[in-house]
DNA sequence: AACTACATTATAATTGTTCTAAACTGTTGA
DNA sequence: TCAACAGTTTAGAACAATTATAATGTAGTT
């Protein structure tokens, strides 16, 4: 259970006023054990389920964009769909279940490390997603 | 230069009617040496420009999914503004410029083959795709 | 030629996301 | 303590990508 001062602490070293809404999304994004892979959608549910409490859909959306800017929130690339994001801001792979939709963090053994070879001229690799989708056996491929 | 009774041929095999609209459609994506990397915008451009004619967007989207479905086409994940399609449907990955918004596919030797170690229960690996993000040096990460 | 199922079309509808402008609130410092 | 200001929240409008609709057109078969 991480205490309130904890994340004005936080916000406010990051320059973001420590808000009532704010912090409210942070004790639903990071009071918890496990990552947390969400959509906005997602999140805008938790925070009514959660907290009982409304928070605007604009807000929620500057606010997971100002937490992924300032680095608590990592984007993660999946479809077209509807943007996904996470908690767990290491630098780290995903499975993707098409069957239902969910995002499952690849733990370091899960993959071996990825050797690039190639680099583009005047480029800098700024990062490297791998992202593994599985199905039932009886899927299509997609 | 591949003949239109080919992409006739192609289309009939896949239970697709050969129209007008989507001999044309192929032409723009298959007539060409090196693979073509597209969103639906990039490619109702190309048609307009190259045929100087039109095709309804609803047909262009109707036609790339049906290709993506019957596996002409391979779609990419890269964000959530819009969907990214590639004419290489061979197993490969990418590089991704944020600074220009170019995909450029990686080449068998770019990359050392994925080690995946782990599965998930009851489910089966469907893909593997690798997105490298590069920019230039001066660029902040995403 | 005529029938039928499949395709195309323009346009409406939908969805996820961003913008806007007014109201509100944390912070600073007098 | 309180005024002032910049940063924040908000509802709703606007927007862009995509999908649905329903009427019209066309390929393939008889």
């Amino acid at each position: 259970m991480i205490k309130n001062t904890e994340f004005i602490d936080k916000l406010r070293l990051s320059g973001l006023r420590p808000t009532k809404q704010r912090l409210k999304i942070c004790e639903v994004l990071f009071n918890r054990e496990k990552t947390f892979h969400f959509t906005i959608n997602d999140l805008a549910k938790s925070i009514s389920e959660q907290l009982n409490e409304k928070i605007s859909l604009a807000t929620v959306y500057n606010t997971v964009h100002a937490f992924k800017d300032k680095g608590y929130l990592k984007e993660i690339s999946i479809n077209s769909d509807k943007s996904y994001f996470d908690t767990n801001i290491s630098n780290h792979h995903h499975f993707f279940d098409e069957d239902t939709n969910q995002l499952i963090d690849c733990h370091e053994d899960d993959i071996e490390k990825i050797n690039i070879k190639r680099n583009i001229t005047g480029k800098k690799i700024k990062s490297v997603e791998v992202l593994i989708k599985v199905a039932s056996d009886n899927q299509n491929q997609n």
